[in-house]
Order: structure tokens, then C-alpha cells, then sequence
DNA sequence: TCTGGGGTCCTAGGACCC
DNA sequence: TCTGGGGTCCTAGGACCC
């Protein structure tokens, strides 16, 4: 048996926990640049604020009902998830539970008589309240498919779940396939579910899960189609994964805070996003052999409706894999050069480095000449005081200094739990 | 005026090889 | 008139996730 662990709207929760006159308020948070609205709390659900609606759009209806509003604030999310993480991991050791993204994880359970996995994922639930302040809702059963199923129905009604819902008989696994739209099953996303309904009359999970394998594989994008088929039909066809400790591709993408006109701006917001996707490819003691840059133009478009915006790129293949922020710098802003129409307006650019390989003489490499291996001394150096201090203390002079480009984050509460300059204060 | 960021996996099709 | 079969590797693009 599978649990899959969800913090209830997440970022928010996070919020409130050091805003405490905010629980059983609305609160939102808001994306990057602060475009759209990315969580929600219940009451601000129940106001009929949207979820990924753009800000602009919402923000009569957030006024008007005085709804808490923030800029997202990473660290504070990245640090109360890993203290969630770990509590997890204490209560059932690390090599059963799979982190799947920041507010979500697996917890393999087969150790466990079915009988006891409903008084286990309740003790889940409270200990993980009590050691971090954080609400999670616990769904339970034979995959992981039907397990986030479970974990869907235990949040849609938590006065008569209590947040922890489990699927241990055929009789309820029947009921929560039967209550859950097509739409809302993990791994059937907007295209599948208006294919689902219109070409085969297909509305509800149940339904699903009583086509062929064979018709999952055509129809539904292959052998992730028959999996997700095996999985609604209670097959696990998902096993637990090795937590990904080397990413394959590292991108830092940014909309800017207003659109940009100038190459040298462009340069700028391009070697700056260079320098965060090192640092993390430094992380994973990985260098990256190809380093690809895309911009995006602002749609001259009045039509209706949003537009997403013309996105060229174009890519370099290193000589030698590196994971030396001033290597890496060079040729990303040589190829803004290769992009950059003058008269253009452009309201997003990234970076991306893939082609990634373990970084082998990082351990120190005999036949490492002396300057590389002080290049690496000083690229940990800056690793250790951005990382310490704040954010890009020290930076690459590309980089620049006036940011005009820099994206918009009004509204950011404190790095609570990260910064010593930041530290709550209780007065 | 104003719509995020960072990933994964899979498939199809072309180039190339023997 | 008529021109194989099997494989690998790479890339672009589509779909999905939170």
C-alpha cells in the first residue's frame, strides 16, 4: 500500500504560520512577478478567487474582501518543506518515503497490517502537525494513482474525513472512482480529459479504469497511458523512486518586472539567471556541457484572450563540460546576441544547461592545472557567502548592478526561518 | 497596463551505420 | 520493371506534474 502526504495549501499555510491573525482569513499567494494567484486558503476558495488566475483580474474581488495577499517567498516554502520532509522520514525512515515536489510525498506502507493504516496515517497527519505547524491530508491505497484519488476526497470534505481518507476494501475503491471527474486523475491533464469525454464518453474514473491497457497505450500517450490504466484498475504500476539527486536539465527562467528593449539589459538578466543555474548545478556536483537561452517577445496582439508570446532559442555545445559560473556566462550571452532583434520588446528570457555530468574532479583532479582547481576554491567561496549572507552579495559584474529588468515581488514577507536579519519577532 | 517557474517522460521521425 | 532489414542516436515536440 501506497500514502501519498499533501500539505494543505501549502504556501499559504506557511504564511499563516507567522501571521497567526490570519487563520480563518482568506490568504493567497501570488506567483513570481506577481502575475498569478498559485494558493489559495479555504476561505479564499470559497470567495470564488481562481486558481492560476492572473492577479489583475482578481483583485476587485481581493479587495473587496480585504483578502491577505503575498509575493512567494521560497525560502520560507523550501525550509518548512524540508522540515516536513524530515519529520516523514523520522517516522517512517527515509527509505520509504519518495519527496515528490515541495509540498507532496510517497510513503511506502507494505510493512503495515492494511488493518492499522488508518490509525498510521492519522499519527502521520498529527505528528507531522505538532513538529511543524503544518496541515497535511494522508490518502491511502493499493498505487499511488488511487492514492492521490484518496487524497483528493480526504481534502474535498475534512469535517467528515478529518484530512486522512483510506482505500483498504473493493467497495471504497469503486465509490472514490465513481466520485472522482475524469479531469481530476492524477495523470490525465486538460487534452486527455476533453478526448476522454468527447471521443468516448468517458467522465469518470470508474470508467477508466474499466478500459484495456491497450486502449491507455493508444490513446492516452503510450506506455504512461497503460500504466495509468493498470494503476486505476489497482495494478501498482508505479513503483517508489530513488529521489532524483542529479537533475538532467537546470533552468532559471524569469518574466522581467516590465518589458525590456535593450540588449545590454537582456545580457544582463541572462548572465544573472546563469549564475543561479550554476550555483545549483554546483549543488549536484554536476557541469553541463550545453547551455541553450530563449527569450520571449511581448505579443503586439490586441486580440482577446491571452496570448503566450513568440519564445526563441538557440543553444551552444561546449568543448568540456563546466560548472564554472564565468564559462558558463560567455557563451549564454553571446547567444542573446543571436536572438536579439533590435525594436523588439521582450518580457521573459531563460537559461537552461543540460548535457549534465557528474563533475568528477571535483574531489581535486591530479592532472587539474593549479588555476583550475583555484577557480573551483572560489566558485565554492561564492557559493558559501551568497548563501550565508543573501542572496548574490557577490556576483559577476555581467550581472549588472541596476537590474532594471528585475522581476516585481511586492508584497514578500520575511525569510523567517532562513535569515538571522529576517528572524520573527514577537513583541 | 497586468497571465509563473521548473521539471519529467515518451514518441516520432530523420540521419546514419552495417 | 525491379533496390533490405535492423539497429542506434539525436532532436523536436507533446503531454503531464506541482
Amino acid at each position: 500500500m501506497y500514502a501519498i502526504v499533501d500539505c494543505n495549501n501549502f504556501y499559504c499555510s506557511c504564511e499563516r504560520l507567522f501571521k497567526p491573525h490570519l487563520d480563518k482569513q482568506p490568504v493567497v499567494v501570488l506567483s513570481n512577478n506577481d502575475g498569478c494567484i498559485i494558493s489559495r486558503s479555504d476561505e479564499a476558495k470559497k470567495l470564488g478567487v481562481e486558481m492560476a488566475g492572473p492577479y489583475f483580474m482578481a483583485k476587485p474581488l481581493i479587495e473587496k474582501h480585504k483578502v491577505a495577499v503575498f509575493s512567494s517567498n521560497y525560502n520560507l516554502y523550501g525550509d518548512l518543506s524540508w522540515r516536513v520532509m524530515e519529520t516523514l522520514r523520522m517516522l517512517l525512515g527515509k527509505h520509504s518515503v519518495e519527496v515528490y515536489s515541495v509540498d507532496e510525498a510517497f510513503l511506502k506502507l507494505d510493512i503495515f497490517p492494511v488493518e492499522e493504516l488508518q490509525a498510521i496515517a492519522k499519527q502521520v497527519r498529527e505528528t507531522v502537525e505538532q513538529n511543524t505547524g503544518i496541515k497535511v491530508s494522508v490518502g491511502v491505497a493499493p498505487t499511488k494513482v488511487l492514492a492521490k484519488l484518496a487524497n483528493r476526497l480526504a481534502k474535498k470534505n475534512k469535517e467528515q474525513t478529518k484530512c486522512v481518507s483510506v482505500l483498504d476494501t473493493e467497495e471504497k475503491i469503486i465509490e472514490a472512482l465513481q466520485k472522482t471527474p475524469v479531469e481530476d486523475i492524477w495523470g490525465v491533464g486538460r487534452q486527455y480529459a476533453v478526448k476522454l469525454k468527447e471521443d468516448w464518453c468517458i467522465y469518470d474514473a470508474l470508467q477508466l479504469s474499466n478500459m484495456s491497457e491497450e486502449f491507455g497505450h493508444k490513446y492516452l500517450g503510450g506506455v504512461v497511458g497503460k500504466r495509468l490504466i493498470r494503476e486505476l484498475k489497482g495494478i501498482s504500476s508505479r513503483e517508489m523512486e530513488d529521489e532524483l539527486v542529479s537533475k538532467k536539465m537546470i533552468a532559471t527562467t524569469r518574466m522581467f518586472g516590465s518589458p525590456v528593449g535593450d540588449i545590454n539589459d537582456i545580457k544582463e538578466a541572462v548572465a544573472t539567471y546563469t549564475s543561479r543555474a550554476a550555483e545549483k548545478l554546483r549543488r549536484q556536483n554536476g557541469a553541463a556541457k550545453i547551455v541553450s537561452v530563449f527569450v520571449v517577445t511581448k505579443e503586439q496582439n490586441h486580440s482577446l484572450g491571452f496570448n503566450r508570446g513568440g519564445t526563441i532559442s538557440t543553444y551552444t555545445t561546449l568543448p568540456v563540460a563546466t560548472s564554472f559560473t564565468n564559462e558558463l556566462i560567455k557563451p549564454a550571452v553571446q547567444l542573446v546576441d543571436k536572438l536579439f532583434e533590435r525594436g523588439k520588446l521582450y518580457k521573459k528570457a531563460g537559461v537552461m544547461l543540460s548535457g549534465i555530468v557528474p563533475d568528477e574532479s571535483v574531489q581535486g583532479n591530479l592532472f587539474l592545472t593549479q588555476t583550475k582547481n583555484c577557480e573551483r576554491k572560489l566558485m565554492s567561496m561564492i557559493d558559501n557567502i551568497n548563501f550565508s549572507q543573501r542572496d548574490d552579495v557577490l556576483k559577476f559584474a555581467a550581472s549588472g548592478t541596476t537590474r532594471d529588468w528585475k522581476m516585481r515581488q511586492e508584497l514578500r514577507s520575511g525569510r523567517y526561518t532562513t535569515r538571522w536579519d529576517e528572524l520573527h519577532e514577537v513583541h
